[in-house]
DNA sequence: CGGGATCCCTTCGGATACTG
DNA sequence: CAGTATCCGAAGGGATCCCG
């Protein structure tokens, strides 16, 4: 259950000549916090402060341009309702619900792992 | 065959709430390279040159960086052949291996998914 | 409330030169 | 060959202030 079987590692080891998929997913996932957006909006669309709450509150600028980021990769969309106070609501698409394997995969992975003595 | 099923979906909603898995696969695979240094010893050892080559080249000090930061982590050894010319090889432990199933999913669904029309 | 605009610091990663 | 040492530019990300 830890690793994957014979046949998919020769897929892998085929995949490393290519110019792979491996690398198209870390493009689309890049950054500090792209995946744990991804992971938050999982569960359901949420708003701008929800979201950034749930993270550990990165600072606006940062939380906008990774939205901004995974928006113009459909990854997600962004709704703006025309309330006062305004009121933003971003969800995925299904381009990025197609993720959660990835990210299942990551999270099965570090639950089974715990932090080594020593990082970095 | 895309997205996970309900069951995951669930478990990953709840998974949000703890420290998550998630963000320790994160810590683990952090940097511009870090991915794809496994991905080239999931096919075997190899040698420093080996995967400086396999990779496109990237600085002697950004690879080396990479490799010692894994090595800590315990994903991969390090072993010196104490020749002239001295022969270094990496190898993956059984801790970096495992990996491989995170690797496998980045790759199904990179190959799944062209990149969007916009990128950043 | 959800940003946009600035400013600023830290980190990542590349270039170059040198060594055991 | 496989580094180490040093310098450096670019990008990531935080803090603060302002706005519709």
């Amino acid at each position: 259950m830890e690793t994957i079987g014979p046949d998919e590692l020769k897929y892998l080891a085929n995949a490393q000549s290519t110019g792979c998929g491996i690398e198209r997913t870390l493009t689309v996932l890049d950054g500090k916090w792209t995946t744990l957006i991804v992971r938050e909006l999982l569960t359901g669309p949420k708003r701008f402060g929800e979201i950034r709450a749930a993270l550990g509150t990165p600072s606006a600028k940062t939380l906008t341009d990774r939205l901004r980021s995974l928006e113009h990769q459909a990854i997600l969309t962004r709704t703006v309702h025309a309330e006062v106070p305004p009121r933003v609501v971003y969800a995925l698409t299904e381009h990025g619900t197609s993720l959660s394997s990835v990210l299942h995969a990551m999270l099965i992975w570090g639950e089974q792992h715990p932090l080594p003595p020593e990082r970095r």
